[in-house]
DNA sequence: CTTGATAATCAGAAAATCTAATTACATAAT
DNA sequence: ATTATGTAATTAGATTTTCTGATTATCAAG
């Protein structure tokens, strides 16, 4: 009985589709057994994740992307400073300010933890011959497309919007 | 100076990694917006989350899957039903349990959300021939490979695992 | 039918975030 | 230059969420 989805009928998705859901799943169970390993909680890891890809951000910036309010994210600071995970340099121009960055060993460990599998997908999908990678991209532009005008029909309020029609090209 | 990656070489990432780094960010995006939108906490949202693919849970299994403890799962479930986002009816045979069911307006809101998003990918990928359905299922399989050989790696303590060897089928 | 485990909840403490006020600095307008 | 206004970060105290430990009800094994 756990799952007969009794109501709901059960609809074939195609394979693709499934391993694109189980993909974002692994993703949030990789950051879970990551910030653990870390000791860290959800907003700590997210503001590491965002400290990282920007190199150094301020105080406010980092306020923003984690849609935190300022003194939240002076806690968020305060904790991941007290740890070791970041320092807190000034700001060159703005004397207001500070530069937040990523010590040096959070990112070695994060770069150790996540380059393998980096690797591995940009190795697998340079395996491909350049007319299967171009079929690779293309799908997968299409999928960044279909989240991102779902975002934007989210973000103007509930408003769903037509389905994209796309060129069939199966050989009949 | 935003992103002059001082320090660490950019490395070339073919597009297609790219784009899956992508597709996860908007993944936490667009829930951000429907968290937003329903007014619920990203543990509660989680919850429904759960609830919605499982049809019908037992608090002490959303606990598991939540990584809660069973007395803040107490406090979800009650948040998450004076809301009206779920019920909560008798295990039909362990009396101590209770069953946590998403409402119907619940569930048909999130598929309205989410249903225009999943068909237009459905669709996409079922509009290439089986030949590139294949190429494209091939390498989402590569990925939840390569993402649960990191998820196994990292569960077992800090230590890598080298790539794996993908056969390079390029036309030379 | 008693004993030991399990499911959920309750009570109070700890952690994380919020609102509002404060301090220091920057920027624009006299 | 001086003042006025706005912005950046922090602090203080309240609120929300989660945790630990104890409690109640039920199940399951001997």
């Amino acid at each position: 009985m756990q799952n007969s989805h009794g109501g709901r009928p059960p609809m074939q998705m195609h394979p693709a589709s499934v391993l694109v859901r189980q993909i974002l799943v692994l993703n949030e169970v990789m950051e879970f057994i990551m910030r653990r390993e870390m000791d860290l909680n959800e907003t700590d890891f997210q503001a590491m994740q965002h400290l990282m890809k920007q190199r150094s951000m301020s105080p406010g910036e980092l306020a923003k992307v984690l849609h935190l309010t300022a003194a939240a994210t002076t806690t968020v600071i305060d904790r991941l400073a007290r740890k070791g995970h970041i320092t807190r340099t000034p700001h060159p121009t703005d004397r207001r300010r500070w530069l937040i960055s990523p010590s040096e060993q959070s990112v070695r460990a994060a770069m150790e933890n996540l380059m393998p599998m980096i690797l591995d997908v940009d190795n697998k999908v340079r395996s491909y011959n350049d007319r299967d990678q171009a079929v690779i991209v293309d799908f997968l532009n299409s999928v960044v497309a279909s989240m991102g005008s779902r975002v934007a029909a989210l973000e103007n309020g509930p408003a769903p919007i037509p389905p994209t029609v796309h060129t069939d090209s199966r050989k009949v």
